[in-house]
DNA sequence: CTGTTAGCGCTTTCAG
DNA sequence: CTGAAAGCGCTAACAG
């Protein structure tokens, strides 16, 4: 019951003793085909079992029905639910997607980007790594006629489709929220300087402040390199300090799981001697027995489906001039 | 600096006054190209920012340097961290990855299998969902020459090659850890009682119990259908008995976090009053204040590295008869 | 070492 | 309404 090679339109013209092009517009539904042909066609075509041969498709119509997806790694949780929603697209508008994992390498990422355009995708969806500096890939698949949609961590340029999220909305309603609870000694977790996720959670920061009336204290900003170690010393520093701040924002999930144990482990209670809201990144904070007060929401799968959205109107509409900018306000969700 | 059409085969020959042959075996640095056309012809490619198209390639070679990925869910962390390594062994090859999430629908898991098939893909990784009953698309496949690897939850069939975890091993270590505290109303939380993992644990559970001397109680074993509800019903059916465990071994993490918390609200003490140990799919235990004693881990990711390199033997040794069984055992690993 | 020719499977003018 | 023929870009016999 196998067929070594699978049946071809000729196959079916043979047998019908008609051109293949009467078979091939009979199998699309052409309407200049009749009907009985038409139905005859299809008939036996379902019983040689014919399925049109896609790579010899893509390679006529000069279109994949494919597209890539870049991101610094699919295992994060962040990243694992922006794909959940991408593929949820893609699956809906009939295309398929093909993955590739940066693992902020800007090498390992150029190289993706490179295959992705010799597998001539239809379009990329992208989020940068960490250590990407040069975006010279942009022209190259702009060149190639390959629309981009960058979401979450982008590159800083005018000229791209964008999909991210505002972080100050979140920040500002957390410090309200803290300033309300009675705090004003507000201290933030930051990540690396240089990051501009860094640079804008600060700048928000010193908003929200400001707009609490309450005076930016440089020491009360505190980096980390996002390891274990680097969470420690931030957090230590804190501690440290003649007046430790009450409330804490972190950089995010990860860096709250850490400074929230080492918290733990010099003896303050949670919640109360000390109180923590960050960036999620992390799902199960209701499990916890002292999870943060609050988190604030990025909705990843939402930023996925957008863009994905975005991205699949972009490839419909190939002559968009203007670069598309979309923002997603972060918000805080209790927890506790 | 945009070309609007990407430069040929054919131009480059025309430019050098050559054969399109030549310049495809120049290109493709065949030995029989003198060296110095081989450097005129790749000089002049370079100029004309030549790329190979890869959809031509495709079609002439019927290959697609792409394998399919069909997974329950893209967004759990045991997949997730199957994906990761898979996409990373494939990149070694220079394969691209294809993905589709099933999301535990039979049809739409066909569906996606479907279109694996129309993009000649050269294999398939697979984990089938849990409500897949049809088998069918095994032949499916076969038909086609597409060799394919279930990994995880595969389906009950002699002739396929499967890479899976031996949920007995860590389910004997985690039944010795309980005895060895001194634990002997151990008891079993499991999950659906037709799914085929389910009577996994629960025949490892006796095995383990009589290897210890342990009489089997009927009671001891409840069964969830893995939402909070059922396994907030599995609980407190053990802890309405009247010799109600002190330890339980529980389907997974997910469960074990709803049924310890659930135990911590009813007043008990974890780790003293009732002791737990899961099996894993979650990693974060280590920040838990009172995490189980143990996990039963699995080790997605050299599950899923596994089965890539298998898929990989199998797309170059297509003529391999005897199905390949790989079993990955499981192991207890200490959270406390 | 290189050129000629044919063809992968499908779509699509252009003629009837 | 249908057929003939050309061609997408590349590779690979088969000749020289």
């Amino acid at each position: 019951m196998k067929e070594g090679k699978p049946a071809t339109i000729k196959e079916i013209a043979k047998r019908l003793k008609i051109s293949p092009s009467t078979v091939s517009r009979a199998l699309n539904d052409h309407p200049s085909i009749g009907l009985v042909t038409t139905m005859r066609v299809k008939k036996v075509a379902a019983e040689l079992n014919y399925e049109p041969n896609q790579t010899a498709i893509f390679f006529k119509q000069r279109k994949t029905f494919t597209i890539g997806v870049v991101l610094p790694s699919l295992s994060e949780p962040f990243f694992s639910a922006a794909i959940s929603e991408i593929e949820n697209v893609a699956h809906e508008k009939n295309y398929t997607v093909i993955m590739g994992q940066s693992l902020d390498d800007a090498d390992r990422e150029f190289r993706i980007l490179q295959t992705l355009k010799t597998h001539r995708v239809d379009g990329v969806l992208m989020s940068i790594g960490k250590n990407t500096q040069d975006y010279q890939f942009v022209e190259l698949l702009k060149g190639a006629g390959i629309p981009i949609v960058f979401f979450d961590c982008v590159p800083d340029l005018d000229n791209i489709h964008t999909v991210v999220s505002d972080l100050e909305t979140g920040m500002l309603e957390a410090i309200d929220m803290f300033v309300s609870c009675g705090h004003h000694a507000i201290s933030l977790i930051n990540g690396p300087a240089r990051l501009p996720a860094s640079i804008e959670r600060r700048n928000a920061y010193c908003k929200g402040l400001e707009k609490c009336n309450i005076p930016f204290r440089e020491e009360y900003v505190v980096n980390t390199d996002l390891t274990s170690e680097g969470n420690e010393s931030a957090i230590l520093q804190l501690l440290a300090l003649p007046d430790r701040p009450s409330a804490v924002v972190s950089f995010n999930d990860y860096v709250a799981l850490d400074v929230m144990m080492i918290v733990r482990q010099r003896g303050l209670t949670l919640n109360q001697d000390i109180h923590f809201i960050s960036y999620a990144n992390y799902p199960l904070w209701k499990y916890m027995e002292n999870p943060p007060m609050a988190s604030i929401e990025q909705f990843p799968g939402d930023q996925g489906r957008k863009a994905a959205e975005l991205l699949f109107e972009l490839i419909q509409t190939p002559e968009r001039t203007d670069p598309v900018k979309i923002v997603f306000k972060s918000s805080l969700i209790n927890q506790a």
